[in-house]
DNA sequence: TGCCAGGCCGGGT
DNA sequence: ACCCGGCATGGC
């Protein structure tokens, strides 16, 4: 089976397991943006700490971040980790925002998505996943999140090398899918609820990955689960 | 109790 | 152009 034909088969699969995840789980674009730097290489759970420590101190907010000191914080995203880094680079998306379209978020996301893409990605601290998701999940543009979980599982399956780039992994992703913003978010989800379940880093197999069943025995979609 | 989490940067080779 | 150490808390 040619990889794409896989790709297209993942979707129906996992949702029939799992169903829709609804994801970004966020209020706002503008919480989408700051979870999506918070969450880099950290569990969602602590993430969601750190954003209610925001909310609690009214720093949810383009105005009130700009104008916090970077100690103070720093101190109140402590639960995401890496707190001292990830408060300069909170610090740096806010830059942009209010030195160049007036600390409104709209304005930012009024830019096509190639420029909004390539601006975003141009602030210190935020590399492709990060910005990538920033597009799909508070912009809603169709562009693919690929993940950690996405390229083991695409690598473990054999769908991709081990050189694979995120951009490869991402080429071929939006070439096997219709361009669709629901589609995008809601498989990119999905991928990382099978990744948690099934896909974890030193995971000695991929014993009882349903996706392995699948691909390496024909099982039958509908008896997958 | 270690290992891991929805990455990314910067300096060294 | 790669390669690699650093960044850090909380959950299981």
């Amino acid at each position: 089976m040619r990889t794409d034909e896989k790709i297209r088969l993942f979707f129906p699969a996992m949702l029939s397991a799992y169903g829709p995840q609804g994801w970004w789980p966020a209020e706002t674009p503008f919480e989408v943006v700051i979870g999506a730097i918070l969450t880099q290489n950290t569990n969602w759970k602590n993430v969601e700490q750190a954003i209610a420590n925001l909310k609690r101190e009214g720093l949810l907010d383009a105005a009130a971040l700009a104008a916090v000191a970077d100690e103070r914080l720093a101190e109140v995203i402590r639960p995401a980790g890496y707190y001292r880094l990830k408060a300069k680079r909170l610090k740096n998306f806010i830059r942009l925002l209010t030195d160049e379209f007036g600390g409104d978020l709209d304005a930012l996301f009024a830019l096509r998505t190639a420029a909004l893409r390539e601006r975003v990605l141009g602030v210190t601290g935020i590399g492709p996943e990060t910005a990538d998701s920033i597009v799909l999940y508070a912009a809603g543009r169709p562009v693919f999140v690929v993940d950690a979980y996405t390229a083991r599982l695409f690598y473990r399956h054999g769908m991709i090398e081990g050189d694979a780039t995120y951009e490869d992994i991402q080429s071929l992703i939006q070439g096997a899918l219709a361009d669709d913003v629901a589609l995008f978010q809601e498989c990119h989800a999905l991928l990382v609820e099978v990744g948690k379940r099934h896909c974890k880093k030193r995971a000695a197999e991929c014993g009882g990955c349903p996706l392995k069943k699948f691909l390496e025995e024909g099982q039958p979609v509908r008896e997958m689960w």
